[in-house]
DNA sequence: AATGGAAACAACCGCCTTGAG
DNA sequence: TCTCAAGGCGGTTGTTTCCAT
């Protein structure tokens, strides 16, 4: 396919994206939602491919994402699922509550696999080093696939040894909104409490499944940014926003927590579990039928709510 | 203060899958 | 059944930031 065929129609911008293009693509998705993306652009007004402004959007401008540097727990969780599922980032992305699919290949590549090296331990076959180049050897031929080759458990595995608490606000702050209902669930991660698992970092932790049951989200547009007057509604985007709280539970339905709901009725023990669903097509496809319906509906949810700032 | 290498991050490329016509 | 557009994903590259010297 190449290069997309909306962007053989017209000499479009590649690159870094600006404050101004973040700016126009975030005000239009919050107040139509994506719909077609190769439409996006156009009528959001950016000399973008719809697929560029959807991967902003999933990878650095969508509300729920968490951003921040990735707690110990996240990382051994990364390492356990990456063990069962190889490189399939998206798999993997869609354990981890806030966190991309391109997130969490960058801190692989960058972060997780060296300090796998140091340890002595095969990023690719998570088996000790002498032990993996030995299977190599043996198995080079036998078409295995990531799923089928680990076993091995990182019971030892403690990598992050001074977790920075570093979780820099939402880039949907910077738009002029600052989502200030419940951190622990929205963007904190340091109350990121992923589920327990077989290492012995979390072992000693109190894992458990701290989402609840109710989130009082509440969006409050703090408007120092002028330019999200849109669709001739600036008068609401000026209402004081303390005077009535939002909750966005209430008007999404839970929405950017599916995942997180997800992992509550699949509670991750461990990633066998996430396996034995993956592994089967249909869930494999209910997940993913999940991932793309929710971010789909959230946005327009997002954008219905937009309207009652 | 300058600089060079490493690390982290953002975005593009190209392939595959899917669904509509 | 075939074709094509669009979405999704993983690999890779380019850019920026950090840090040691």
């Amino acid at each position: 396919m190449g290069r997309h065929s909306c962007c053989h129609k017209q000499k479009l911008r590649k690159g870094l994206w600006s404050p101004e293009e973040d700016e126009k693509l975030a005000r239009f998705i919050m107040m139509h939602g994506h719909g077609c993306w190769s439409s996006v652009p156009k009528l959001a007004g950016l000399q973008r491919c719809g697929k560029s402004c959807r991967l902003r959007w999933i990878n650095y401008l969508r509300p729920d994402l968490k951003r921040g540097t990735f707690s110990e727990e996240e990382e051994n969780l990364i390492i356990e699922l990456h063990a069962s599922l190889g490189n399939r980032w998206s798999q993997i992305a869609a354990q981890l509550p806030g966190r991309t699919d391109n997130e969490i290949k960058n801190l692989w590549n960058s972060s997780i696999k060296k300090k796998l090296m140091q340890q002595g331990i095969d990023p690719n076959t998570h088996k000790p080093l002498l032990q993996a180049m030995n299977r190599d050897e043996t198995l080079r031929d036998d078409g295995q696939t990531p799923t089928e080759r680990s076993t091995f458990t990182i019971d030892t595995l403690s990598l992050r040894t001074n977790p920075k608490p570093d979780n820099p606000p939402s880039l949907f702050s910077k738009f002029g909104f600052s989502l200030d209902s419940n951190p622990s669930v929205w963007f904190d991660a340091s109350n990121f409490s992923p589920p327990s698992l077989k290492t012995a970092s979390s072992s000693s932790s109190t894992s458990s499944s701290s989402m609840p049951s109710e989130l009082g989200l509440n969006l409050k547009p703090s408007f120092g940014i002028s330019t999200w007057g849109i669709a001739g509604d600036s008068q609401a985007q000026t209402q004081p926003c303390d005077a009535e709280e939002v909750k966005w539970s209430d008007y999404l339905n839970l929405p950017f927590l599916v995942t997180s709901t997800a992992q509550e009725r699949q509670p991750l023990g461990a990633a066998e579990n996430i396996l034995r669903n993956v592994s089967s097509d249909e869930a494999k496809s209910t997940t993913m039928e999940a991932r793309s319906d929710v971010y789909c509906k959230d946005t327009v949810r997002l954008a219905t709510s937009f309207g009652k700032f």
